[in-house]
Parts: structure tokens; C-alpha cells; sequence
DNA sequence: ATATCTTTGTAACACAAGTTACTGTAGTCC
DNA sequence: GGACTACAGTAACTTGTGTTACAAAGATAT
């Protein structure tokens, strides 16, 4: 595990850092779709992300859902983090993309490394600041760009976080994710594949226009 | 200014800060109207709000607008906050919703107290949490309700911020903040006045279902 | 190979929201 | 008072998106 962390991690925290966190996290390992933290949970430890990726959904009280951005390597889940420290319940759910290895870090030793450790302190600023970034993308898309527009970006999103510009998905995912219909998802799929910025095949999207 | 500092935040800072804030924090005032921050502006200091209330808005390339949130006494503005920490440009617009004043902070000591007060660094992470809890909510609006719902939660929650039923705005001003246009807002406006939850009036609106 | 299920394509329609255009009305300035 | 401007009301139309319904194509199981 060590060396993981260190490969992910070195960068930005000191050796010291490191070792703690390697002796008070614990490993996980999802495989792509299993749930790792669902609405109204509660969190007693914030996760760390060492390899995949993880899908923020948010749900309205119809259970309708949507997307809200990717997590990857780095990352860590800024909306866990603070309830962590309110101890309040998980206003998100998180979704395996791909196979997943994550480390849980129990609460009590944030506080303490905060106060101890610069690097921590400016990780956990860092995460916020590009959790809210990442929002502020979020709320313009869906404000700004009309189905079209967004379908494309999400396939380029998608595209780029699996690193594969073949995009294994059924309309009806896409459709869940966008909260939209998939009736509308297939429609506008076939129009932008006549324009030539994607190409169709079953259970395959491939982006041409990265 | 100390005075007012202490009946804003003597809940939350311990003496000693609040001594540090108003021997380093300069005091400002705007009117009404006035815009604070711009998009694009280099933020040299953060800023704590003392009385009043900051409206928040994001602007797409076109230049159209969108309000993301009010902010009230207590308060301080998290994209203001992580952009003092990056040194970045402002994501966002602020304007004061009324007469605000507000004390400006240096970065220098942003840094400083962090790792000094515990309550200080307590009250930015609440203002983190709060702040992505209210884009949750933002997106949230715009993402699961209609256009007669948001105006209604719009005109509710402009009602609350000003503690006024009475909403003082032009149809073109909601029509800008919501970003749709001048003629939907009239109609949706007329609508919800003959089911009886708001009032028209020149220039007025009054909020009967609070 | 037949039956079944999942995924995709498409047509026809419904509806919310945006657009254009015009009118009326309340204030303001001369 | 007359001219002007800002604001509000409303009708008629367009457009984007969601809905319903059905058919065809590919996958899977027996």
C-alpha cells in the first residue's frame, strides 16, 4: 500500500505524512459499479483516491439522478470531507467508474493532521477549491448548454477519464446520468453521428471529436 | 468596527482573533446595487460580511447570468476564499443585495491564522461546507424544477434575505437572475398571482405563500 | 432454431419555455 | 398638458425537450 500512496501521493506530502497515513488508513477496492457511498450515509472515515475513478451523482426526492463531475487520481471527495466534519448525512452517491482502489482515512486523525501538517492543510484547500470549480462547471453546463452540447461533453468527459475514446454505455446510462429521456439521448446520439462527432455501435460510443 | 465584528462573530472567534481581525481587517461599505467582485478581478483579500446581503452570480460566454446564492451576516465567500489561496481570477460576480459592509482580510494572514486558531480554520472549513451545500441546492433548482417553481423559491428566498414580503424587483431583473427572459417571467408571475401565492404590483411583488 | 430480453431507431404527439410583436399604463421630464 | 421612458400584459408562434407507442436488430438462453 505504501508504495501506491507514494506513487500517487509523493508529490505533495512529506514522507512523515505518508507513513502516517499508511498506518492509520485502511485499503478498498471497488470493482466499476458497486456503490461506495450512497445518500443519507453516514461517513466516519474520507477517502483517499489511488487508482480509478469514482462518478458523483446527486438524486431529487423523485429518485431522479444526476451527474455531477468525475473523481480520479488525487482526488478526494470533497462533499465527504465536509461531513465528515459536520458528521452530517452523505448528500451524494459515489459509483465506482472503473475499478477502484481507494484509502479510508479515519476522521479523528484529520483534525489532527490539520493542525500538524501544511502540506495536509493545503491538500484539503486544494481539494475544496477544485470540488467547487468542478460545481461551478457542473451548473454551467446544465444552465448554459442545451441536451446537445451536454450529451457531446459528457461523452468527452467520459472518453478522457477511461482513457479510451470508445465509450461503453447504453443510451439508457447516459440517459439516467443527464436526467433526461432516453428516447432524447438516442435521438440526439444518431444527429451528432450524421455530423460526424461520433460513431455508433451497441453498447458503444466512439468519440471522434475529443 | 470592533464592536460590530464582535456582535457578527463572538460566537466563533476567541478575543485574541477577533483583536487580530480588526487591527489587520479594513472596513468597507457598499451600497446597494454596487458590485464588489467581478469576474476576472485578482482577489487580494477575503472578505467577512459584517451586516447585509451579497448576491452571487455566474456569467456563461454569452454574457448571460445566473444567480448561484445569497449570502447574509456570517458569511464569508468560499470561491472568494479558495481564489485567495490559488491566486486565481474570480469565478464569480458579487453585488450587494443591500447595504452591506464587510471587513477585508489579507491573504498574508489567512495562512497565518489557519495554523494558528482552531476556530479559524473550524469556521472556513463550515464556510466550505455551507457554500457546497448551497451550490448542491443551486443545482438542484435548476436541474429538478420548473421554471414556476424557481421563481416561486426565488421570490421566497429574496423575501427572506431582505425579511420583507415585499420583493421590490422588475420582472426583467428576476428574468436576468434566473436567466430566462422578460415575457415568460410576466406570464409565470401573472399565473402564480391567480392561484393566489404572490401579489402584483408595480415594481413589487408580494410573497403570500412564504 | 425458437423464444426471450435488451438495446436501438423512429414517428407522432404534448408541453414548457423562449421569441416577436404590439398595446396599455404608470411615472418623469420639459 | 404633451412627449418620453420604463414597466407590465398578452397573443401568436417557434423550438427544444419529454412522452407514448411500436418495430427492428442484436444478444442470450433453452
Amino acid at each position: 500500500m505504501l508504495e501506491k500512496l507514494k506513487e500517487a501521493y509523493h508529490f505533495i506530502f512529506e514522507d512523515e505524512l505518508l507513513n502516517e497515513i499508511d498506518r492509520s488508513g485502511q485499503l478498498k477496492e471497488f470493482k466499476a459499479g458497486e456503490m461506495i457511498i450512497d445518500f443519507g450515509d453516514y461517513l466516519k472515515s474520507m477517502p483517499l483516491l489511488l487508482d480509478g475513478a469514482i462518478k458523483v451523482l446527486r438524486e431529487d426526492s423523485d429518485g431522479d439522478e444526476l451527474l455531477l463531475y468525475f473523481l480520479e487520481r488525487g482526488d478526494t471527495c470533497a462533499m465527504t470531507l465536509s461531513c465528515c466534519l459536520g458528521t452530517t448525512k452523505s448528500e451524494i452517491r459515489a459509483v465506482a467508474e472503473k475499478d477502484t482502489t481507494l484509502i479510508m482515512i479515519p476522521i479523528e486523525k484529520m483534525e489532527e493532521w490539520t493542525a500538524q501538517y501544511k502540506t495536509w492543510r493545503n491538500f484539503v484547500f486544494e481539494s475544496y477549491h477544485t470540488r467547487l470549480t468542478e460545481m461551478l462547471d457542473t451548473i454551467d453546463t446544465i444552465a448554459f448548454l442545451n441536451m446537445d452540447e451536454r450529451i457531446m461533453k459528457y461523452l468527452q468527459d467520459k472518453a478522457k477519464i477511461n482513457q479510451d475514446e470508445v465509450v461503453s454505455s447504453t443510451h439508457q446510462q447516459i440517459a439516467y446520468d443527464l436526467h433526461t429521456s432516453r428516447v432524447v439521448v438516442s435521438r440526439i446520439l444518431k444527429k451528432l453521428e450524421i455530423e460526424g462527432k461520433i460513431k455508433l455501435n451497441r453498447n458503444q460510443i466512439e468519440v471522434l471529436d475529443l
